[in-house]
DNA sequence: TTTGCTTATTCGGCTAGGCGAATGGATGGC
DNA sequence: GCCATCCATTCGCCTAGCCGAATAAGCAAA
């Protein structure tokens, strides 16, 4: 875990990363509906998490046999920075855009499982 | 030059590109400053900006014998949420803020030279 | 043109980081 | 115990990225 902004910004600086950031901002999500949204092999997603986690912008619960993941809490001005600029430059991505439209198709077929997670979602932030 | 927030932040996730964002927040600087003032040889500092350059971070304008770098305009959502975030980081990290110190010094003694730039400094940004 | 100052690029070597495939490990149901 | 599911890690390979050193290129003054 760090809190290095060079650090954070290199977590969040790959594509496939940021991908996952922009669906863990709806709440938590286990890895196997984060493969199913993303279509990407699960050891890819592992990998991507590790790294996140590493860099202090994940944490994960074990429920059962799932890990549920999560965005971290702002408990740092660098976290709060970058999940404001996660709020205002994820909508204008369409990668990011069409990855919400099926994990929102996902959850109407009842095919995962989100949990809404009130202390770092953007609701929580704009109010 | 790009706009995707990906090539952004990998762009600036690096320790010596974000501080030389760091000191051009202050003003536009030449590259020999920025040397002096980071102590790194200049061909790096040259490589740093091509990459930062590349990702649509900064511009540059030459005069003369010297090129003078600046922060470009906040133009997109992308870049002006990251300039935010800077704004935000920057003061909570030692290095860069011994940086300025030493910018302001080399000020001070005329060894070097900086012009303000309106259109992305943070004064203008905060008003 | 020659010289000096400033900046950009190339080259070689090294490290970091990405992926696919396979494996290992943990958990829960039967 | 046995099996199925979910997740993490390892391995090998390849590419990207950073650095130091050297060199090239642009510009101005003499």
């Amino acid at each position: 875990m760090t809190t290095r902004l060079d650090e954070l910004l290199k977590a969040a600086g790959e594509p496939t990363r940021l991908r996952i950031l922009n669906l863990l901002r709806m709440g938590s999500i286990c890895v196997c509906d984060l493969q199913a949204v993303l279509e990407i092999p699960q050891p890819t997603i592992s990998r991507h998490l590790a790294a996140l986690r590493h860099a202090g912008l994940v944490q994960d619960v074990r429920n059962g046999t799932r890990v549920i993941y999560s965005l971290t809490p702002a408990s740092t001005p660098q976290l709060e920075a970058l999940y404001r600029l996660l709020d205002k430059c994820c909508p204008c991505d369409e990668v990011m855009q069409s990855d919400l439209a099926r994990l929102k198709e996902a959850l109407r077929l009842g095919k995962c499982r989100l949990e809404r997670n009130n202390s770092t979602d953007q609701a929580a932030r704009s109010q």
